[in-house]
DNA sequence: ATGTATGTTGCCAA
DNA sequence: ATTGGCAACATACA
């Protein structure tokens, strides 16, 4: 669910409601989701700030006062967020955090369990992405860089290019139409053959996709935030994503919907050719 | 009811 | 080396 407005949206609410007291306990119901042994995560966190919340494409880092960073990938349906401390949790909670001298207590939620935390080094960071062969984040990648990744495509859609992390982190399966309905680009052009100019426009209009998105807190559905005052209201902005039979808003074609590299694509027949 | 789709990513094999 | 397909899991909806 959560692509990079979403995960911005998120850590931006972190900073805001998370304790800045110490973890006084951590009780975990689904342990999997913790990529550590469990004794050693606790043992990890136990009496530890969370100091310092960041992001890179799609993945935070919760920096710990130790100097351990906790990496948080939220997948499809991963939720975080600070409830009241008795809060009673439902079959899909599966960690909770409580601080010391603190009403209020840090769960995560999801659906699908495919999310996970890890821990790390927080000195090592930089190094975690690399060895993820992770791309600059969507809002940082210069024109050059993004063209230089597109160029080394043979034959991969435009559209499954800008949904490869190794090319730039952030996007997901609606920004990427979003993006390229803006752009009048067919997300089945083959990525190699845009020119470093319409590239440079191209990442423009990601840029401002993005923080249009930002700025109504992301797309997602109301409940990828519950427990918030924030809801997501990109939604209304959408002009391809989940628009499938309704007139693309510049020029009235029906919007199709089709496969593209195993995902789902909207785009507009006549705008995007 | 049975099959299909769902925002992500890593692993597999062609 | 690249790329597409599928699995990880649970739910909603034709």
């Amino acid at each position: 669910m959560p692509e990079l407005p979403e995960v911005e949206s998120i850590i931006r609410q972190l900073r805001k409601t998370v304790p800045a007291q110490s973890i006084k306990k951590v009780v975990g119901h689904y342990k999997p989701i913790v990529k550590a042994p469990w004794r050693t995560f606790v043992a990890a966190l136990a009496g530890q700030r969370i100091e310092t919340f960041s992001r890179h494409g799609k993945y935070m880092f919760w920096q710990l006062s130790s100097g351990t960073t906790l990496v948080v990938h939220l997948r499809m349906t991963g939720q975080v967020m600070v409830v009241a401390r008795d809060h009673s949790g439902d079959a899909h909670t599966h960690l909770e955090i409580f601080f010391a001298n603190s009403p209020q207590k840090l769960i995560y939620r999801d659906v699908r369990k495919f999310g996970h935390f890890e821990l790390i080094p927080t000195p090592s960071i930089p190094e975690y992405l690399r060895a993820r062969k992770l791309a600059p984040d969507a809002l940082v990648i210069t024109p050059a860089e993004l063209y230089q990744q597109l160029q080394r495509k043979k034959t991969a859609r435009l559209k499954a290019a800008l949904l490869d992390q190794r090319v730039i982190a952030g996007l997901g399966n609606i920004y990427v139409d979003e993006v390229l309905i803006r752009e009048k680009r067919s997300p089945q052009l083959p990525a190699v053959q845009l020119t470093a100019v319409q590239v440079k426009r191209l990442l423009k209009t990601i840029h401002k996709v993005l923080a249009e998105a930002i700025a109504a807190c992301g797309t997602t559905l109301s409940d990828y935030i519950y427990g918030y005052k924030l809801a997501g209201e990109f939604q209304l902005q959408l002009r391809a994503y989940g628009q499938t039979g309704k007139p693309c808003y510049r020029c009235g074609t029906k919007i199709r919907k089709t496969t593209i590299a195993g995902r789902g694509t909207h785009y507009c027949p006549k705008c995007q050719g």
